[in-house]
DNA sequence: CACTTGACACCTAGGTGCGAATTT
DNA sequence: AAATTCGCACCTAGGTGTCAAGTG
């Protein structure tokens, strides 16, 4: 990993979360008051697994973080087109708090319920992609995994995982920053960058399951939990098409419209769908 | 990995293969007629586990090839120093013929005897450090190791196998390339570069073990042929100390001589142990 | 009571030499 | 006969959820 990269847009991901916060929404193509750099402002990222992370996503994804870091699964993994092939690349990923609450299960009904207002925030870190940077026709070659990336809710953690705080809901994003080579580059640094939100990727962090369904999904779709299989091995074909389409309510419609197909940035802060921006 | 990169130094290390046969040897600190450049001239290199490296050159190393790539052991592994801490690198390794013959080995006596001339040479590839390029500051902070290396006698491989023939003695290299940053650098290319053999690596391709104790101390020290041992599960001290000093011989001594301290480059071809080149 | 931790059995993934079968 | 190939049992290394025990 580059030091001297790292500083340098530091900075612009500053502006990306807080001009989130200041703009209700990202119009496709809309009008842009600030122009990207056209390294950045062509790329396109396809979220891998979308049937099965939408599978996890209607019954209310929930991730084990632990002291030593647990992986994510799904795995978080995209294919990107739209790249400059020769110009430089580092990618990344950071998880931002959907709201400021704090959650508890309520078994009785199966659902997820308010416990009050947000624990005070995990110390924010950012999972650079090991692989970085990279020119363009690398990270295009072939699909980009993040199976190394560890949630852990160990506020102290020296590994480099992801701190989260445990029954929180958490939103990945997953950032293209263009390497620019030109000397003081920093200053067009809020330009050499581009997000991605896909808003079928939140979860809940847990230190043990809560729904039990989510448990199964886990158990069936995971290799490394077929030990506790006891159902046919034949429900295996994730990957493809959805087992079944989202219900009948507002996101779900939402998260079908938005992420059925692939996804281009937008101009200031863009998201795998534009409008199914995280509440807030 | 950069392609432009790789087609730089193809040149140099060309350069590299010719002077060595060119020339009879290369005095440590000697007067030099190429100057090398800053960035590696004082690169010094000490190969890790050489207790071990030892045991099996003294026995005569086996190295197994197959058809889908098979991991040396012992790993070639060194430790770095002397590097520019900011300037690029690219760390590579390739195999040399040791000699013009082909093998076969005597089970009756326990050595190995000359079985004519060698085949036809395997095509000639490189293998280059997956973390390449790198900072000199990142190689230097720790052991480097090339443990996803994998040799095979597979002429029509496609997974990027260093490509032996079986029967047939090599001497591994390691090359350290820095990355010259500057336009028409390939002009400079044969500057550079620096490379580094260490003779108590080299080892004979087999596709079957042929010295029991080879196999013996395979078993004894490789941590994946556990199932195979049958004494205590105490002797597993490699990497300190060597368990025997090398023999009596002239080669032992050279290389407890030339291999016992790190090593330094130096100016044309630089070599693990200067004096102890293979014959030719 | 709600939540967290850690030992555990059970997997995946892949690196060993063995030994029978096969090829040259 | 010599050399190679391949399935195999046996490892290492590490990713699963489970369950009992611990914590506040």
């Amino acid at each position: 990993m580059y030091m001297e990269v790292c500083l340098l847009f530091l900075l612009g991901l500053a502006l990306s979360q807080s001009c989130e916060l200041s703009l209700p929404g990202c119009t496709d193509g809309g009008a842009l008051f600030i122009t990207k750099a056209p390294q950045v402002c062509g790329v396109r990222v396809q979220l891998e697994m979308q049937a099965l992370w939408r599978q996890f996503d209607q019954l209310g994804t929930e991730m084990i973080v632990t002291k030593s870091g647990r992986r994510m699964f799904p795995t978080f993994q995209v294919r990107i087109s739209g790249m400059d092939p020769s110009a430089e690349y580092v990618l990344l990923m950071d998880f931002i708090p959907v709201d400021d609450k704090r959650y508890r299960y309520a078994f009785h009904n199966s659902s997820w319920l308010v416990a009050g207002r947000a624990d005070v925030a995990a110390p924010s870190r950012m999972h650079f992609h090991p692989d970085s940077p990279a020119p363009g026709a690398q990270w295009m070659k072939q699909t980009v995994s993040f199976d190394t990336l560890k949630l852990t809710n160990n506020l102290l953690d020296d590994n480099g995982h992801m701190i989260l705080n445990s029954m929180h809901r958490y939103q990945p994003r997953f950032h293209v920053v263009y390497v620019d080579p030109a000397p003081n580059s920093h200053l067009n640094a809020y330009k050499n960058f581009c997000s991605f939100s896909f808003p079928e990727t939140r979860f809940m962090a847990v230190t043990a399951y809560q729904n039990h369904r989510i448990t199964q999904l886990k158990i069936a779709s995971n290799p490394f939990a077929k030990g506790f299989r006891t159902t046919d091995p034949q429900d295996a074909d994730y990957g493809s098409l959805p087992a079944s389409l989202p219900s009948g309510d507002a996101f779900g419609r939402l998260v079908q419209r938005c992420s059925g197909k692939e996804t281009q940035a937008c101009g200031l802060s863009s998201h795998g769908a534009s409008a199914a921006k995280p509440e807030r």
